[in-house]
DNA sequence: TATTGTTATACTCTATAACTATA
DNA sequence: TATAGTTATAGAGTATAACAATA
């Protein structure tokens, strides 16, 4: 029940993100750079639990949109640091509002209080799934 | 919001469904035969919302697996008529088992009227996303 | 030797377009 | 000609294992 009706949001998300020309993994990263603070790739990978090789091409695609920065680290030459630009904070906003939308068609018919109320719980339920028991997930999106 | 939650709690689904060698796609041909009525794999590919040729597949293992038959219609040498034997209906009761036990360790924390409360809202959000405007989607599961 | 970012390789999954046998 | 099931083909996406540069 809960697996296939949030599947079907997150298919919903993902085709609302689609006239964007990004994926959900794209929101997922710029998400992951948003405090500011610049990261090396394996630690924005190891925070988002897919493997670095995977965000090499997810960057490539937001450096050449400007929305991200990659630039070498003053401390460690191997290292790159990837920190969001103001475009790709405005993007994120953007992009913020664009899954409120798609929130909003996909709770139609809830009132204010059923759709706090369904925050609510799955913000629970979010706990649960976020602290797996095998920890390190995976597949992320 | 319930786009990654209902997709992190999809992923719990799909690894409770693993060890026993099935897809949630699997799951929902089972289900898609769960009436009983013998049914043509277009219809089923149909109901599904998935590519006939992608039905194939997912038949031939349930088939493989004794729990589903395929069968020539009497009335039309081209079509097979596809239905549920008595394992498959076994198995599909014992993976709706499954089921319920992934949503119960996902929705962990919640008392039975929160549960109650959650399966209603999700009825809504349910009702919302598969009524989609753009009526038949390609891409389930 | 170990680690960082990257690229290469091999594998899976998919839709689309053939293909065959029937209608 | 059209349709049912199937198979072939080509493309996208992925993890794993190399790889070069640096520590």
């Amino acid at each position: 029940m809960i697996a296939s009706v949030g599947h079907a949001a997150s298919l919903a998300f993902e085709e609302a993100l689609a006239p964007h020309g990004l994926h959900p993994r794209h929101f997922a990263v710029l998400k992951g750079l948003r405090g500011g603070e610049a990261q090396s790739q394996q630690q924005l990978a190891a925070a988002l639990g897919i493997p670095a090789s995977r965000l090499v091409g997810l960057l490539d695609l937001l450096v050449e949109r400007g929305l991200v920065e990659r630039h070498d680290s003053p401390t460690d030459r191997r290292v790159k640091l990837v920190r969001l630009v103001d475009a790709g904070r405005a993007e994120l906003e953007n992009l913020i509002a664009v899954a409120g939308q798609s929130e909003r068609r996909v709770t139609a018919g809830l009132n204010a209080q059923d759709k706090a109320e369904l925050r609510r719980l799955l913000g629970i339920v979010h706990a649960n799934v976020a602290a797996e028991p095998d920890g390190a997930r995976t597949r992320v999106w």
